[in-house]
DNA sequence: GTAGCCTTGAGG
DNA sequence: CCTCAAGGCTAC
């Protein structure tokens, strides 16, 4: 059957341009990138860029930068599911249906070009898994969960998700050739944080906060009497970010989004990644002008933001959550609000698990009373949990560290005498923070194996620089 | 390691 | 049968 296949074949390879010659692992490449991207999966090679993991790639370029390249292969839409763990020859996959498809559409195209000279707007290749919880309006301020009964997907297979994919279960071993397992993740020596199991013996591995109570902190409290408010908490207050200019910033700039050209349009999740992306970006701004923080050499500022990044992220989620005071919806950075009941009703396992988590941690911060200046505390703390050898070698942070601690526990005291023990407590929260961004990093990267994150995305390249 | 060509085999 | 997207082979 003709499909207009010779057309597809003068199709430039979305990975480096090359000729085209045919679909290869979820959508039409070159021989070599398909022979790339196979070696690659098949023998679960790792590479890394020399260079800032933003290399050129084209036809003549593809071989400096295998990284690079196959960061390409992935966010073009390659399938990692299509090469096969039992290396079996020939035959057909899942793909089929979808591949047809695709021809289809682009003969449709082709043929409206022909009949009417009309310059279309190029039919993309194969729709990426665009299973999204949600219809996203065209307009930004108008985002509302939607329930199952809009767009009907004509595509016979229905996407890949990471909690309920066609395939069952994604092989691992296969599918995630950079994968890190979660028990050889670092986990910080920091008080608290010594815990080494994903659902920590609260408690038990806490640090005793009288010890911290004995360090001497000259420059916490330099006159007489110790203020209401530690001078190292006032220090952390000052470089908070203004919340309704955040809160422009990111409105506008996922407008801006929706406004682009009709195929580069993003679904809910996708806008819920770009929101996210955006908001780390205060948090780095925020990082940037933290007292302690910003003395830091550079290099260093970096590998803190690249070990907490993601706390940071559920950590503002939840505070954001606390000060919202409403069980049943959630709101965003951007000022809407979201039920949790539709979230659920449309959203994987995984998602609801980690938005019941999050949930029930606001609920027991909520009933801590955790307040502002506790609020930038732990934040800090996020920030500057340290491994043990990163310990060693930074004093100022160390120190830091240990003023911030000190000054938490002494503003609890003060503020709290009736809670004697929420210092230890709030403590004890950081690690479920800690577990349950974990298990964020891990779902953000399936989905974004699955091609579901947007392309550039800030949250992608904190992923892959982790697990390098 | 790369990339062009070859072989395979389920599904149409 | 034929198709075509998998994996395999091999000169470079």
């Amino acid at each position: 059957m003709d499909y207009g296949y010779d057309e597809d074949l003068d199709e430039m390879c979305p990975v480096c341009g090359d000729k085209v010659s045919g679909y290869h692992y979820g959508l039409l490449t070159c021989e070599s990138c398909k022979g790339f991207f196979k070696r690659t999966v098949q023998n679960n090679k790792r590479y890394t860029c020399t260079e800032n993991q933003s290399c050129k790639i084209d036809k003549t370029q593809r071989k400096r930068c295998p990284y690079c390249r196959f960061q390409k292969c992935l966010n073009v839409g390659m399938r990692l599911e299509a090469v096969r763990a039992d290396r079996m020859r020939g035959g057909r996959n899942k793909f089929g249906p979808m591949y047809k498809r695709d021809r289809a559409l682009k003969q449709q195209k082709n043929a409206l070009i022909r009949a009417n000279g009309i310059k279309l707007e190029t039919v993309p290749q194969i729709v990426p898994p665009a299973q999204s919880d949600y219809v996203v309006s065209t307009n930004i301020h108008t985002i509302h969960p939607v329930a199952k009964n809009l767009p009907p997907n004509p595509a016979p297979m229905t996407p890949v998700e990471y909690d309920r994919g066609p395939y069952g279960p994604p092989p691992l071993g296969m599918t995630m050739p950079t994968h890190t397992p979660l028990s050889s993740y670092h986990y910080s020596s920091f008080q608290s944080r010594a815990i080494k199991s994903e659902y920590p013996d609260h408690y038990t591995n806490v640090h005793d906060p009288t010890t911290v109570g004995t360090y001497v902190y000259p420059e916490a409290y330099p006159s007489s009497s110790p203020p209401d408010i530690p001078e190292v908490i006032l220090k952390l207050l000052q470089p908070e970010p203004d919340e309704p200019q955040v809160k422009a910033r990111i409105l506008s700039c996922l407008q801006q989004e929706q406004n682009k050209g009709r195929h580069e349009k993003l679904n809910m999740f996708g806008l819920m990644c770009k929101m996210a992306d955006q908001t780390l970006f205060s948090i780095v701004e925020w990082a940037r002008s933290c007292i302690y923080f910003k003395e830091l050499e550079v290099s260093d500022q970096v590998i803190l933001l690249q070990n907490c990044w993601s706390e940071l992220l559920v950590f503002d989620h939840i505070y954001r959550q606390m000060q919202h005071s409403k069980e049943n919806s959630i709101l965003l950075v951007t000022g809407q609000e979201i039920e949790v009941s539709a979230i659920s009703s449309q959203a994987g396992s995984t998602l609801n698990n980690l938005i019941l988590r999050a949930q029930e941690l606001v609920i027991v911060l909520h009933s801590l009373q955790v307040d502002r200046q506790e609020f930038v505390c732990l934040k800090f703390l996020i920030l500057f949990s340290l491994d043990e050898k990163f310990l060693e070698n930074h004093s100022l942070a160390k120190s830091a560290q240990e003023k911030v601690s000190s000054a938490l526990l002494e503003y609890t005291m003060c503020h709290y005498p009736h809670c004697t023990d929420k210092y230890r407590m709030l403590l004890v929260r950081l690690a479920e923070i800690r577990s349950i961004s974990m298990q964020a990093e891990e779902y953000l990267y399936h989905k974004h194996l699955s091609g579901e994150v947007p392309c550039n995305n800030l949250l992608i390249e904190m992923l892959h620089a982790k697990r390098a």
